[in-house]
DNA sequence: TGTATAATTGAGTGAATACTCATCCACAGA
DNA sequence: TCTGTGGATGAGTATTCACTCAATTATACA
């Protein structure tokens, strides 16, 4: 090898990225000016990435990624289902307002047509153990057992994506909108 | 006035839009395709809307009034709240069933950078008798008291979303999937 | 230290596309 | 029926942008 590529270019690419996606979106956001912000030449982009739908699909893995470090890290697997959810609920939150851009990417990307089968499959394998929560919750009975295990995962998604978008709008009740909020969803999947 | 614009030729391009973007996003659907797809000139489109910003905008309205009339249309005002909430639940999660289209493309909306803040409230301004219904809900005791208003109104609209995604996903369980989905709901947001 | 290899650079290119405008044409009102 | 206004048309234009490539440079390895 002549010269390795070079780790912090690639991150200083998606880096860039991230940030004029979230200011302008994905569209408006060219190539040249991704890597004018990240301190490369353009030409420099496409050998880390090949086109700038790979780039994209590389910055999608690449959020997923922090995201399931930030929520599974120190995951209390021998603890009961209400800490570990509790744990995740918590994590997922904190994770969304402190990166509030890379949670405005994700929202595109996830409705964007550029994603491949291969990087929504690979951006939610990090949360296998998730899945295993849940199922552990129906199966011991502590969950109510109408509800399938999707939309157990999809309502906590969607209520964090809530108490995320309130908290951000009036920060001094973050702590009270992350209570409500996880009361709001252990109330609804559990048995009375 | 010598002609007058076609309201005929303005649905036909706003239709024509709405598949365009649901099938390849706001981004990779030229205005030439959009008036090819709605038999009309280029030159015409932009007549009836001053740029494609405009369309964007328009767009966005005519999807929400749809949706507003398809949620508030013979809504119960004189029951209680769970027949009110009920009600606007079941036909949430119906039009999103059966306007797929419209759904993917109020998601690229809502995300995109294009939509303005004018656009937005009238876009959500059909809705106020619904925020009228969960602040009942609150004084009438029949909520809990710690959840705030947009919490509630933003997790109905999480859940029908997570609920219309499965039921997608596996339409043989739709009547299944939309009483899980307001028992849980409906189970979060009142008192025990 | 020398050399082969691959990264880096940025001006250049071709394709795509939002919007224009000269011309034509349909219709409301007289 | 006539006429003036303004809608309808689509080829044309200016611009933007993803991607290329020949020249240059840095570095791993001998």
């Amino acid at each position: 090898m002549a010269r390795p590529k070079s780790e912090d270019k690639r991150n200083a690419i998606l880096d860039a990225a991230t940030r004029l996606f979230a200011e302008r979106g994905l569209a408006a956001a060219p190539t040249s000016e991704i890597s004018k912000l990240a301190g490369v030449a353009e030409g420099t982009l496409f050998t880390y990435f090949g086109t700038k739908d790979e780039l994209i699909n590389s910055l999608y893995r690449e959020i997923k990624l922090g995201l399931a470090d930030a929520m599974m890290s120190d995951f209390p697997r021998k603890k009961n289902v209400r800490t570990r959810m509790r744990h995740v609920w918590d994590r997922d939150v904190r994770w969304g307002i402190a990166n509030p851009r890379q949670r405005k990417v994700l929202g595109q990307l996830l409705v964007s047509e550029v994603l491949t089968k291969q990087s929504r499959e690979a951006g939610s394998a990090p949360f296998v153990e998730f899945q295993t929560m849940i199922r552990d919750g129906i199966e011991g009975r502590v969950f109510r057992n109408d509800l399938p295990v999707e939309l157990i995962s999809k309502s906590l998604g969607a209520l964090v994506e809530a108490t995320i978008d309130l908290t951000v709008a009036n920060p001094s009740k973050a702590d009270r909108y992350r209570e409500s909020g996880f009361q709001m969803l252990w109330a609804g999947i559990t048995r009375r």
